[in-house]
DNA sequence: GACCTCCGGTTAACCGATTAACTTATTACT
DNA sequence: AGTAATAAGTTAATCGGTTAACCGGAGGTC
């Protein structure tokens, strides 16, 4: 391979200066047509294009959006193995920034120095930060100037940064309401930290408001908790529910995975979904219809929430809009088979 | 925040020229242990980190590894959505890579020059290339000089390219083998497209041989095939599969995914698995021990798959290793619930 | 003492772009 | 006609590092 031409071969080659090529090809108005296209023209026979890195440096700009996706501790080993939520997001992500001619970086954190110099490092321009990290982090970044949106926060850092969420409260409140007209009265909520989780914590309010609504008293007795969000946290849930039986019969979780590990849990130790336990996901992840029963579910795009969010941090970027915004992403039930009436 | 120090900034605190601070970051051993001292001191002073882009630029190395998945032409919306097979690889390759320095991006391809131009762009140090791509992309590729990794490929290219592929014959026999020992004769195989995809050939092959063994005649309209990997083009052939009966009772598919869908579809026509049909998966996506019933399929350790692909080719990059090698990985034959003796 | 070799550093060119400042030619205006 | 403004380029510094080439001094050898 000959070796990848520079702005000065292009430059040489139709007989102007470097500077002429590059005004060219940043579409700078001083160039005459007549130049314009001799110059377009030895571009098209060099075959050239722009170095990156090099226009990094100089502008100070790398037209690379970065996601952080954070690790749970004990599996740092995989970033997003298993987990189909940031499987669909990053997709949405990665659609909108290759249509705006941004790449995408991602990484998953645990230290958060290294998290810090991968920004400066990188001269990442915009980041999207998938659900919480420690407090301390939201304050390093108010330092760093570049444009961040935020998912799935709560904390007050909404005039700060960009925002991307979901009516989690509506969406708990749903579930709930759903099993209560079906007549449960023992529902259980499986979270997977309510000390952690704000978004968690905020599903559990619309979680309680239905019952409450319905004259149940809620007890923190039907609160269970995992650690990560996989399948066989949901197992283990699962089984220790049916050991612990409150005379439970419905059950809402957070998230689709949780809710496919505990019916087969539930499965396994003789018991049926829904005819002995009614069990209500939420996401709405593309498998949910093809597990059997299919999964009653709160539905949220997620897909469309990583657009959205990239679309957010690119305006940003190119402050074609400068202010901080918060979306609000509308939720909805959708009835399949993990439900029925008492 | 002030801005970031420059390895001129460190060199001024620290009283010696940029040269030796460079020198100190890239452990030359021209520097005597006094100064090092003095300067790693002053980069800790100042919390001093180099700029990779600048690295990038005058070393031409960019400690970046690149992916490259296919997007399949009707959903280029998404690069790996609904793909839980690439969300494990990936997986794999983000975790080697970050223990070794480098970063990755990833990129669903399209357009050959797009992918070219990427590559060049953003002086990618090395590439893996996930699934089949046309020929001329393999042709351009031997004139850029980066190491690159291709994943399940069988074409001629093994010898230019490091190679991680899995015996996929031996697992078309696996599956094969499996139903023909449960005593089933009329089996189907559930391809994407056996023209287009070497990987669907090879073990299709494994497939006939494990029929011929048992005296069992291969005919084509036992073939079926789909498009793409999704759960909905796995229903799609179920139903197709269904009402074309040619008495089957056996199914072995490529794909996890596939199966999932069929399995579904065949329920909603009111037959079951495995009673009325015994089908097997390939992959054992986690998601396998979860569905209902649990999915038999031929085991590939796809996580592992893709941390062999980034050592691989960060060996390569480093040159500790530069000759072409190709792994293999083996399958095994998982037996869940979704097969049964005739 | 003359010569050579290391050692430990510095200088300055360079990677491939961008862009502020400057130049020159042309057009516009009074 | 004289001056100002504009159009169309060029020059050269710069972004933040790397590294080949150079340099002075200490130590070793004969």
């Amino acid at each position: 391979m000959n070796k990848k031409p520079t702005i000065r071969d292009v430059a040489k080659q139709a007989g102007v200066s470097p500077a002429t090529v590059s005004y060219v090809l940043n579409d700078v108005k001083k160039v005459s047509d007549k130049t314009k296209a001799v110059v377009l023209e030895a571009i098209e026979q060099l075959n050239y294009f722009p170095d990156f890195t090099a226009v990094s440096l100089s502008k100070k700009k790398s037209n690379l959006i970065g996601i952080m996706l954070p690790i749970i501790e004990d599996s740092p080993a995989s970033v997003f193995k298993n987990n189909l939520y940031y499987n669909e997001f990053v997709s949405g992500v990665e659609l909108v920034a290759r249509n705006r001619k941004f790449d995408t970086m991602i990484t998953g954190v645990g230290d958060l120095d290294e998290c810090k110099n991968w920004i400066m490092k990188r001269n990442i321009d915009g980041l999207i930060i998938l659900g919480m990290f420690p407090e301390s982090l939201y304050n390093e970044l108010k330092n760093i100037n570049i444009p961040i949106a935020l998912i799935d926060t709560y904390e007050d850092y909404t005039n700060l940064f960009n925002n991307v969420k979901v009516n989690d409260e509506y969406g708990g409140y749903l579930a709930a309401k759903h099993l209560v007209e079906l007549g449960h009265r023992n529902i259980a909520f499986v979270a997977t930290n309510l000390a952690m989780s704000p978004v968690d914590r905020k599903r559990y309010q619309g979680f309680e408001e239905a019952l409450k609504e319905a004259g149940i008293q809620p007890s923190s007795k039907f609160i269970f908790e995992t650690h990560d969000i996989t399948f066989e946290d949901g197992a283990k849930v699962g089984k220790e529910l049916l050991s612990s039986d409150h005379g439970i019969t419905g059950i809402v979780t957070v998230s689709d995975v949780l809710a496919i590990g505990m019916i087969k849990a539930i499965q396994q130790e003789g018991k049926q979904v829904p005819e002995d336990y009614s069990i209500v996901g939420f996401d709405d992840l593309s498998i949910c219809k093809y597990i059997t029963p299919s999964l009653t579910t709160i539905r949220q795009d997620i897909f469309e929430k990583g657009k959205l969010a990239a679309d957010q941090l690119v305006n940003a970027i190119e402050s074609l809009n400068s202010e901080q915004k918060t979306i609000e992403m509308p939720v909805e039930l959708i009835v399949r088979e993990s439900t029925r009436s008492l």
